[in-house]
DNA sequence: TGCCGTGATCTGTGATCACACTTAGGCTGG
DNA sequence: CCAGCCTAAGTGTGATCACAGATCACGGCA
């Protein structure tokens, strides 16, 4: 779903095989993957996971030690996320995942039902038809995961996470895709979290549903359609983590 | 126009007067202003001024000197900046401000049609009435400035800034300000670094009528009309950008 | 018993040093 | 005269040290 996903540079493609012609031409300049971007990506995916709680204090130290590096890639980490506002410096000088309240939270899915929304009607006009086909995939999957008699909650999410961004993918506006990264890394911890807690609750709120009626629209060329079944997946996903009374007022 | 713009910390109102019943109780918590941050801000006033040409190479070391600092808070601001991808590391380790290539800058203008033009929607319904005063204000100092004899360029733009961010503040979505800040810190050297080359089509471009019609429609609370307005806002300036065939392709 | 000073400990911030790597310029050898 | 290497200056990255400020628990005073 994202640049940095793969967690290592890209194959400079050198398997020394049989000699290639102009083999050297088809090499990629490596990527490069510094600590403090290696220990970003690890925070990165702990927050969107939602193993990070909001409220949970950072310590720099602690993150270098745990993984293994100095204190310099760990500050630049943080203070990376923390423009990004996926945590927060409290005044006390304290790193911690913030915590949303109330408002904040339905700010946020207006925000996310506008720029995710547009994206989905983006996607429709029209996807290419392996895009298509890679957003039926994901979309099955999902289904496949939420309809199973011991639904595995970590797959579902992913596949909920894959469809989306396969959607979000197939408008091909790559910063758009960085700008609604950035918002599902604020609302992953409440998000995720709450999920984690009760986790049937996934198959309830029609998200089935509201994917199904996604992909029909994309299929279709429908824009609007696409745009309104993405905004009514939000809509219901955000009514389902109010109800559980988890956000601060 | 920006939470960090004051660029000092909240004046704690102790003014040692006459003894204020409770005057500790309405001292606000200092704000943390750390060397990093304003660096950041620095290089950030820089780029949206267009001060830093695209292309133009930076030295954190360079930087650190000139503006006395160590080479830490630099190191800070830049990394901060480049997760923004308001800067690039090449794969040489060099950083650069980034040359914007003809197609991203079209993506970027169809993203920032997107979600402005969904802030100016927001803020028709409907603007508060001292909102809508400061906007009337800033687009006032605009026409004021263009219609002038011998136009100042500088106030224009920041004039032209204000205007914007007042009616994105009027929507009430902070979240979305910032996503907007971030897109504006991207543009900011091409545009700016344009308009700067030819000051006189500033008038031109129409700014001065879209911007009337934006008011207009925002007064009346129509949402479409002031999205509208502000779209074809963007798209006039971005095709001025487009005339002067400075982008690479 | 309750409260406030006080110490050790831990926090982020900034400075400084070490290192691998890139780049540009001058020199040598043809 | 030109191509080649090769040194020297400059780059970002990472580690380590120093320090002011915050936190928390213990112990003594009221």
């Amino acid at each position: 779903m994202e640049r940095r996903d793969l967690h290592g540079r890209d194959l400079p493609g050198a398997e020394a095989g049989q000699p290639d012609p102009d083999g050297v031409a088809r090499l990629a300049p490596l990527a490069r993957i510094t600590l403090g971007t290696q220990v970003y990506d690890a925070l990165r995916d702990l927050l969107i996971a939602g193993e990070l709680a909001p409220g949970e204090r950072l310590s720099l130290r602690t993150v270098a030690e745990r993984l293994g590096t100095s204190m310099m890639p760990a500050r630049e980490a943080v203070s990376r996320l923390v423009a990004d506002e996926a945590l927060e410096v409290l005044p006390n000088r304290a790193v911690r995942v913030p915590v949303i309240t109330l408002t904040k939270f339905r700010e946020l899915t207006r925000v996310r039902i506008a720029v995710e929304g547009f994206a989905a009607a983006e996607a429709a006009r029209p996807p290419g038809p392996d895009e298509l086909a890679a957003i039926r995939a994901h979309d099955a999957a999902f289904r496949h995961e939420v309809r199973a008699p011991e639904p595995d909650l970590e797959r579902a999410m992913r596949a909920n996470r894959d469809l989306h961004f396969a959607v979000y993918a197939a408008a091909g506006l790559p910063s758009l895709i960085a700008i609604i990264e950035g918002l599902w890394l604020r609302i992953g911890p409440v998000l995720n979290l709450d999920m984690r807690s009760s986790p049937r609750r996934l198959a309830e709120g029609g998200a089935e549903a509201h994917h199904a009626r996604l992909v029909v629209a994309l299929a279709a060329g429908d824009p609007d359609g696409a745009r309104a079944a993405l905004a009514a997946d939000i809509a219901g996903s955000a009514a389902f983590i109010e109800t559980t009374g988890r956000l601060a007022p």
